[in-house]
DNA sequence: TGCACTGGATACACTATTGTATCGAAAAAT
DNA sequence: ATTTTTCGATACAATAGTGTATCCAGTGCA
């Protein structure tokens, strides 16, 4: 059942990876070399060590490492929002859905920290380059705006109030990513509950 | 009134700055040079310009670049603690002492957001080198202890539970660095409220 | 089956960066 | 005043990294 084509030569030594294949590893490979060694001290040479293959395939692949770097962002990017909107549907039916929200965000698992630190070197990044601080706010504003339709889910009346709406997100964001800072630096907290939950009770509780 | 001692021979044309100077200098030219670039992207050449000497002095002051890395985080970390130990004292007689708090944790002037930068480069940087890690660790363990003894000035009875008042401090350093990326990225913030405002008010409302 | 094309691998030229060895002027010591 | 020490500046060798030009195996189409 192996193979039914033409087995008549002999069989292929190295069937060529697909292109979008070729590119994903790319990706997967830079989201490790720059974990490993920042944006700019990963070579090109190393990241495609990581991923397997030459500088070759890189340069017919990618501008240079900044589209690299801003395909995986875009990459994770797609990610989070799909588990947000799975998080806002799921919070329909959910009886406990703050508790969800949490649960969903915290996710401290290796690749989600070690994510963490790539995002962080990113947000370095943008700081200092305004083509990509561009960027990545419009990312960041989307990602609120999910973030604020989640909220609304629990507390409707937030809908009448979107200055608060707004300050509650960011507050939500600030201690998220604050949480995953503290988290990399001593995955002993990991044990505790996530600073999330006290921040959602405090919203419940909002007059 | 001026240079009373002998002035037999010509003026003396260039008077070697002192040693803690040129350190001084360097250290400040590294903040600007990893603010602009990096940690990686900036090259000893490049940290020496901005400090206007040349990589002799660099070698003949630090062992590398880490050394000088270190330095700089060690004394920002000093002046953060002469802050929090000025902001203790005078919350003994401030009749609003929490905003006295956010206030002085506050501060967005372009040193501090350059700064911030930094600190997370470092964060970023800690997260994948143990002897950096364990050192910020420590660094951030002592941030948290004088922040608690802060928080308790305002809430004694937080003395009596240890647990809280450690998630409280948790919780107002990740607020506290999450606005400084959010002001980083977005300057128009700094017209709103402290995050740091609604913490408070919150902490003092706490049962 | 043959042929053109795609795209990853390799080689090369060029630049940037690092660390060290050496030099010389200013400070310090006698 | 002369010697000695100190320490920033300069020169140099070695290495690493980048981008491009070229090569060649695999792929798809006729």
């Amino acid at each position: 059942m192996i193979a039914s084509g033409r087995n008549v030569t002999a069989p292929k030594r190295t069937p060529r990876p697909k292109r979008e294949e070729v590119r994903a590893r790319l990706i997967a490979g830079a989201m490790q070399a720059f974990a490993d060694k920042g944006f700019a001290g990963a070579s090109i040479d190393y990241i495609c060590a990581q991923a397997g293959f030459s500088r070759g395939a890189f340069y017919s692949n990618f501008e240079d490492k900044d589209a690299l770097f801003f395909a995986l962002y875009d990459q994770r990017t797609d990610r989070l929002y799909a588990r947000l909107a799975r998080v806002a549907q799921m919070a329909q039916q959910s009886d406990n859905p703050l508790r969800l929200l949490v649960e969903q965000l915290r996710e401290p698992d290796a690749d989600e920290l070690r994510w963490d630190i790539l995002n962080k070197e990113f947000i370095v990044h943008a700081l200092r380059t305004p083509a990509a601080r561009d960027r990545l706010l419009a990312s960041r504003a989307g990602s609120k705006e999910r973030l604020g339709g989640i909220l609304t889910s629990f507390r409707p009346d937030l809908a009448q109030r979107p200055e608060l709406l707004d300050r509650l997100c960011r507050m939500v964001i600030a201690i998220h990513e604050g949480e995953l800072t503290q988290l990399g630096l001593d995955p002993d907290l990991a044990k505790q509950e996530s600073l999330l939950t006290d921040m959602a009770r405090w919203i419940m509780s909002l007059p």
